[in-house]
DNA sequence: ATACTTCTTAAAGCATACTTGAAGTCAAGC
DNA sequence: GCTTGACTTCAAGTATGCTTTAAGAAGTAT
């Protein structure tokens, strides 16, 4: 039921270097050391890196993931501003994917502007596969 | 027809360091200067910002702007190249949304959970207007 | 028991994208 | 004519998020 950080790094794609940086900045509770002080993570944990993933995934700042997994860790009384917490989240994603649509509308055009602009050459081949 | 670095400020939202930024690091062309060798913007300045703009809040770094502004200057010969360019970055901006959508449907799941969380609560007001 | 591998910590280094500071130029207002 | 304010360049500094290095400990294979 405990796994090594090489394992916990395959399973998560998660350089081992990176899983002991996001320990020593918080975003992990301490992880708890086997005979000879190696990491030996448990099942709970690599749920906690899942969620450091998501926020970081989701453009949450290192500061704000360790500032909501801290509340993770200090019991029920902390739920109503980890609720606050992802309710802007949930905010701020949804507005990131909407200027992220708009920019690719942008985007289009030019694919279109530049499609256009090559048929107009001499048919270079090989752009097909779109 | 000409456009101070302050002007151009104000238009694009980007601070004055920034638009120097750009300039020497040649995503925009040298910007034509003044009898007081200050910044003189041409319209076309403005446009050329805006597809850097553009690129970048789609996530392309400053080392990839540049080489495809360089293209911009090169002249028709670079225009299939423009277009793979544009095709792959379209392409990994879709991508980028995918992503995003699929751990914003996370989140969403972190916002239910908090909710019912809450609402076992003693009911901490002020948190519906979602 | 000796070599190899994998881990450990702490500190330093790196990449990206700007931002700030210092020292100087220039036109305008008082 | 002197100050003020907006600009100039160039170099150095900052913030973020890791990655690498150095020095060492412990378990494994020969």
């Amino acid at each position: 039921m405990a796994y090594s950080i090489r394992e916990v790094s395959r399973r998560t794609g998660l350089p081992a270097s990176t899983l002991r940086y996001y320990e020593t900045e918080r975003l992990l509770p301490p992880v708890p050391r086997d005979g000879a002080r190696r990491r030996a993570y448990a099942q709970e944990d690599l749920e906690t890196i899942a969620v450091v993933t998501c926020l970081k995934n989701t453009g949450m700042p290192i500061q704000e993931i360790r500032r909501f997994m801290q509340l993770c860790r200090q019991g029920d009384s902390t739920l109503p501003e980890r609720y606050r917490i992802v309710l802007a989240h949930r905010r701020a994603t949804q507005e990131r994917i909407a200027r992220l649509q708009k920019e690719l509308m942008h985007v289009n055009q030019k694919v279109a502007y530049y499609r256009a602009a090559c048929g107009l050459l001499d048919e270079p081949d090989g752009l097909e596969g779109e």
